[in-house]
DNA sequence: CTGAAAGCGCTTACAG
DNA sequence: CTGAAAGCGCTTACAG
């Protein structure tokens, strides 16, 4: 029942009252359960008078329907998404582009955290699957492709960040491979020959099925290659600390880098940590980058060199996707953004 | 069902395969539905044979009780969590929090995006409630105290960085009267005297049920007045975009303030483009603070002084007390965290 | 200890 | 167009 309404119980005591269902609005308006799901559902086969009727009722007695018993027969109207992180920014940007897209449309996002263990992300997933959504968006899983394959088949699934062409759902990913190379191709442009990335482990997915970081791992491999330069990959994780740590390996290194590029833009922050604890300036003496774009490195004190690869943007068509698929489309969709280079001062020499 | 059961229907077609339900279990292990349902909840009334077939059962077949029918009758072990923002960083923090709590119960969190509409933000507290969770974490919500208290009423809830003596719900909040003042307290130890503030609007809430910012408002002209300085408050929103259009309107004025106060990280940072963007340097022509000791604020580059109102301990303060609430206890609990100041560059002139 | 029956709040065929 | 009945997957009294 609304809480709107006031309750005159004991104090102290939890209400009892009952929740305004559609019996008693069938029963308030004289008609039957059925007419007036027909009318919650704008389903046909309803006379003007009766649905005039029933919904007047429904604003006087304030009736929401239980989304959840809804779900248990038909459509709950509600869209799980998994993120690995909700402190990380760049997961909860795409959730808010989710949820911008979906406040035109009945359907409410329900957000999970997954964590990085794929056998942790599977149970939230599961979670989701359990609590009666229509559909699914699922950011960088590192569950096996069969796995999510057969999710897919299950339940309308939007899978983000993680590349090749699956058979059973929607993929929404940044052509990584160009990213990475973009950046590799800014940072020769600077200048520099000795530049490293900070990764994360692929998790035992390989082939065309990988994550975002790893397929940025192999656009920079192949852009330095392309150049006879000598690759330097460390893998920790996209976090601050990871990033720090990657950063502290690299500089005690007797070849130190001149340029970091970090796969992340939170890693980056922690290379930058790491960077100017060592006492080294930047850009002059170590050049920083990211990627993702995240709001922060806009900042002008952080000025980060990244690629912008939209994550509301990502947000938005992966929630359209997954209502078309809602909708009844069954063959895969594979959206690619283009990403985008941002020059920042972490990159950029002052003359 | 699980979805680690291989399907092998029709290629392009989803799957009309049943999920495993508690009948399947009960058929399978010869045993009555209730019987199950009586292992599934460890309730009483079984004997050790019979829970240990039935538990055998349920691994064979893999069966996983659908949370969403579970609340139907009893608990979903499911709570509903509203923050503003995912993109804020604080909000999502609190939810970190939380998130960390429940790992060890057989709770799960699912969290909303309500914004900083008020009847947005009821909007998206009804779709939880309607979701059939078992209770409710909201974090920072605009609503009348009375809706509030007529939730709190209906089903176990705690409120976040809201203050005031509810008497159906709990609270977890800052000091922030305190944090304020020692904000205050610090940068005239820096020899400001022209101090300003960022804030929100209050949003017509009054008296002692406030939310956070407008309580940071009130410790910081107190501080002020103590000390016979004349307060400067612009109020727009805690954004990045909101703390730099303050920051541009306090700029402007003839008796530009030394000092700016971002009632909030995520202001700071906007705080500190608009300075930056003035041209002048921080913190020797502007010192600026913020408040919430977000990740990103430790980062050197940033180097934000701030109040750390520990947004992780909060969030797994306010799931302890959800959860004791869940379990039957009804008096209502405050928790108030002591905020501590964190000095950094921002407002520390190096010498 | 065990299980058949009713019911949570909806929707879905199916008669009328 | 309208409504009675069955059922979604569970739990809750209540018999036995």
């Amino acid at each position: 029942m609304t809480p709107s309404t006031p309750n005159n119980g004991p104090t102290g005591d939890r209400a009892q009252r009952r929740r305004t269902t559609i019996h008693d609005v069938a029963l308030s308006a004289g008609v039957s359960a059925s007419a007036v799901s027909k009318v919650i559902r704008s389903a046909a086969g309803v006379s003007p008078q009766m649905r005039e009727r029933v919904t007047q009722t429904i604003a006087d007695l304030n009736y929401r329907p239980h989304a959840g018993a809804r779900g248990m027969r038909g459509t709950s109207f509600t869209v799980g998404v998994m993120v690995t992180d909700f402190s990380s920014p760049f997961h909860p940007e795409v959730a808010e582009g989710i949820s911008n897209q979906l406040d035109q449309t009945p359907f409410q996002e329900i957000v999970v955290r997954g964590g990085v263990d794929p056998s942790r992300q599977r149970r939230s997933i599961e979670a989701l699957f359990d609590r009666q959504v229509d559909g699914l968006i699922v950011i960088a899983p590192w569950t096996p492709q069969e796995w999510l394959e057969d999710l897919g088949r299950e339940i309308p699934t939007v899978v983000v960040a993680r590349h090749g062409a699956p058979r059973h759902f929607d993929t929404v990913v940044s052509d990584d491979n160009l990213g990475a190379r973009l950046m590799v191709d800014h940072l020769v442009s600077q200048g520099h020959t000795r530049i490293a990335l900070t990764s994360q482990p692929s998790g035992g997915l390989r082939g065309q099925y990988v994550l975002s970081h790893t397929e940025r791992e192999r656009g920079y491999e192949e852009a330095m290659r392309a150049r006879s330069l000598q690759p330097q990959i460390v893998r920790t994780t996209y976090s601050e600390e990871g990033g720090y740590r990657a950063a502290r390996d690299l500089l005690d290194r007797s070849n130190r880098p001149t340029a970091i590029f970090a796969g992340a833009d939170i890693a980056a922050l922690g290379v930058l940590r790491a960077v100017e604890e060592a006492g080294l300036r930047v850009p002059d003496e170590v050049a920083v980058a990211g990627y993702d774009d995240i709001a922060v490195a806009g900042i002008s004190r952080v000025g980060l060199t990244t690629i912008d690869q939209s994550a509301r943007e990502t947000g938005e068509t992966s929630a359209r996707l997954l209502l078309e698929r809602i909708e009844g489309r069954v063959d895969p969709v594979r959206y690619v953004m283009r990403p985008q280079l941002r020059e920042r001062a972490t990159t950029i020499k002052q003359r």
